[in-house]
DNA sequence: CGGGTTTTTGAAGTCCATCAATCCCGGTGG
DNA sequence: CCACCGGGATTGATGGACTTCAAAAACCCG
């Protein structure tokens, strides 16, 4: 993997990285920073799709397509390392190993999606933010085994409530009796899970990048 | 793609495939019929993922998992090709064609999934219905590329209202308006896009199996 | 021609959206 | 060090889209 990483680009928070429909040139991995992806609707409405954090790679799902699909937007400084989408061919061709695991984590990334699919179509406004905060921490324990319930979370509500199907108003009043509840706290930039159990529960949430299958990544790479 | 067929499979309308939490046996290729896959909530609430037709490639994504994460039902009599994981592994090394096809695959699924979530987190309800009235159709051109505006569409009221985030009463009221608007005709199981223009407008939609990248195959197979 | 499922229709209720004002907090400059 | 400023967060009042509950109608199949 380290061979992808050769390159580097900073930006600031709040920096567009790549607009929609820009030709697709390459994809990144994230060495640091948090950043989402998004579709604009046109009348100002927006759907935000994904969440990305450090070590995630952002914008595989794009290569077949000329155009991107979507735009990717920092919500911090970032540190994004873009590796070429032409200089893929020979590393597919080399490394068996790198194409499984690019492989797993989009087969990984759209479980992930499809859960949220069920958050956003089926839970109430409270759950879905619970739903999204266990989900996020769900990713971090994978660069951090040591991540408690409390931790850095720099997603300002009017972005949960893009990424959630909701407003910024119905982020605010469900945050305060999520509080109320003693479930969370949320301030700043930062969460606390305080009852982590009940609100797997609640969500239904399953951890995704758990569970996972040894023998399904020998079967893709031939047992190396 | 032929080795991948050797199977087959028959189940009638309504089977369950597969539960939630069985044990990941194989991936599945739609040889005939309609079917969804779906996550129970436990209360009664059901969402449906994504829908599958003749074609259709299912299962993938749960393939990193020791346990299926949906569960998998028939709409229609069906014929399924059942593929065993465990054969997987001599495939990916012999072809790298199937390995890059089943790859693309998965990635093309992933956009249709953003698609989704954007439907169902920012759409109006009229507006998810049709949404995914366009998402099936464009799908089903790939199979039949002289498929007009008028088509096969066999997924009851239900079934739309746990895919689309909805109730049943929703859907029938909002099926009632397109209706009048001369929009659409859904009777029985046929819809008609009786205005697709408009149609794809006002939901935004994407055609994302069309404005492929033919290099990027090309990328993928090491130009074979 | 029944009996069961699916769809439609009506009335009432709820959750979330909208609009708009106020508050809070961090950053800036005097 | 503190007053000022601006964006994000909170709060209140109102409205609307969708839900819920319930019943009737239409459809389908044997």
């Amino acid at each position: 993997m380290a061979t992808l990483e050769e390159d580097e680009v900073e930006f600031r928070a709040g920096d567009v990285v790549r607009g929609t429909s820009d030709e697709v040139e390459s994809i990144y991995i994230v060495k640091e920073g948090w950043l989402f992806s998004a579709v604009e609707l046109g009348d100002g409405r927006r759907q935000i799709l994904e969440f990305f954090v450090p070590g995630d790679v952002v914008g595989l799902h794009d290569l077949p397509y000329e155009q991107t699909s979507y735009e990717l937007v920092t919500l911090t400084e970032s540190t994004l390392c873009p590796f070429p989408k032409e200089r893929l061919g020979p590393v597919f061709e080399t490394s068996r190993a790198v194409t499984g695991l690019l492989f797993t984590f989009s087969l990984i990334d759209h479980v992930i999606m499809l859960d949220r699919l069920k958050s956003i179509g089926r839970l109430a406004a409270k759950d879905r933010i619970a739903h999204l905060m266990l989900t996020v921490r769900s990713r971090l324990c994978i660069t951090n085994d040591e991540l408690g319930d409390h931790f850095f979370f720099p997603i300002p509500q009017a972005e949960m409530a893009d990424a959630l199907g909701l407003t910024p108003v119905t982020i605010s009043r469900s945050k305060a009796e999520l509080q109320q509840e003693g479930l969370i706290r949320w301030q700043r930039r930062e969460v606390e899970l305080l009852d982590r159990a009940a609100l797997e529960k609640r969500t239904r949430f399953d951890a995704r990048y758990q569970n996972l299958d040894t023998s399904w990544f020998t079967t893709l790479c031939g047992g190396y």
